[in-house]
DNA sequence: CCAAATACTTGACACGCTGTAAAGTTGACA
DNA sequence: TGTCAACTTTACAGCGTGTCAAGTATTTGG
């Protein structure tokens, strides 16, 4: 039995950086987590190169313990377009804040370092490639508005959707989650769905 | 006549600074700033105590060279209700291309400095108050939808009219100013407006 | 039991950018 | 001639990231 196995460090120091992100102090150094580790600075640099490849790293971290893809693939399973384009709005809009402190950070790095910049970018892709299917689903039913091509369709969902949206309701306008969800939903509805 | 007057120097690094970062270059630091306005570095700081307060500064002088606050009055003319949420949607829409470069500079600098995230904040804000008398005006219309108190309104309008919603539209989906303008108005009035 | 590998520590330092400080230059103006 | 204002050059402190080198436990294998 080891008492000090480098995986374990390995996921206290992701699990800290975790703590630390959602915990909503902007400033999270190398120093900030090192101490959260108990470990020196240096040893933290023995395990992620960059602090860009800590906070990505700790993104796939939250993603396998939150099971993001589970969660985005269960609204494949709707039955009509109409109930898995709803059910794709609450699996992200739900997920969203669980991420939130991380998104943050991620966010703010974009401008000085391309990999977090590249990392952000993978995973609003993702996103998007969720909305794109779920406007295809909509469109193979023949409820997507008339005058909306799936490309554009999928722009309007994906901004819809976006993390930004989430902030400005939920955290600056103080709007509960289930208000979030019901609006995003009423304007994604409003927005996509041919009204017969 | 002087040929080296304060506030031609003044205002020419104002300039300077909006094309830098209108040009999109993210890293604009000091000493680009003062290469661009043909002095030194320290001189710049003889001018502005601080990179935040040269933005802030900058912020100003955009607004006082655009006429944002005229622009956004003149939606207030607007006969019924609805033209005025749509005039100020127009207004408003069409400001955001112009200050971008500005707000992506001001948002970057907003975990670092509290100084920027106040800048940021009281823009955000007047925004808000242009939403909010918009909304407004749609409820003494009775045009406001029954399921909507004004605050709730307030949020959903000035949300919508993010900057970020801007720039995924824009900036990251290739929409054409005009087609933002139309979706935006089209979201804001079935989100906003009573269906008689 | 010795030796090597592993995981970490301490201390020092280079770099880039912001902001400060001090002493010198230039031109206008009275 | 002297002074003021605007600006210059040079130097340096501070902070955070990332690098380097040398040292210390603890484990593991021959």
């Amino acid at each position: 039995m080891m008492s000090r196995d480098s995986s374990n460090t390995r996921s206290r120091i992701l699990d800290c950086t975790w703590n630390l992100l959602e915990s909503g102090d902007k400033k999270v150094r190398m120093s900030d987590i090192a101490k959260a580790a108990g470990i020196s600075r240096q040893a933290l640099y023995l395990h992620f190169p960059t602090r860009a490849e800590l906070f990505v790293a700790t993104t796939r971290h939250i993603d396998s313990v939150k099971n993001v893809d589970a969660r985005l693939a269960d609204s494949r399973a709707a039955a009509s377009g109409q109930e898995r384009l709803m059910a794709f709005i609450s699996a992200w809009g739900s997920y969203i804040p669980e991420i939130h402190g991380m998104s943050v950070a991620l966010r703010a790095m974009q401008d000085s370092d391309a990999e977090a910049a590249a990392a952000w970018n993978d995973r609003m892709q993702a996103v998007r490639h969720g909305c794109a299917a779920a406007v295809q689903a909509l469109a193979a039913a023949r409820m997507l508005r008339p005058d909306l091509d799936e490309q554009a369709a999928t722009d309007i969902l994906w901004t819809l959707l976006s993390v930004e949206n989430w902030e400005h309701l939920v955290r600056d306008c103080g709007w509960s989650q289930s208000h979030y969800d019901s609006l995003i939903k009423r304007l994604a509805g409003s927005a996509l769905l041919a009204t017969p």
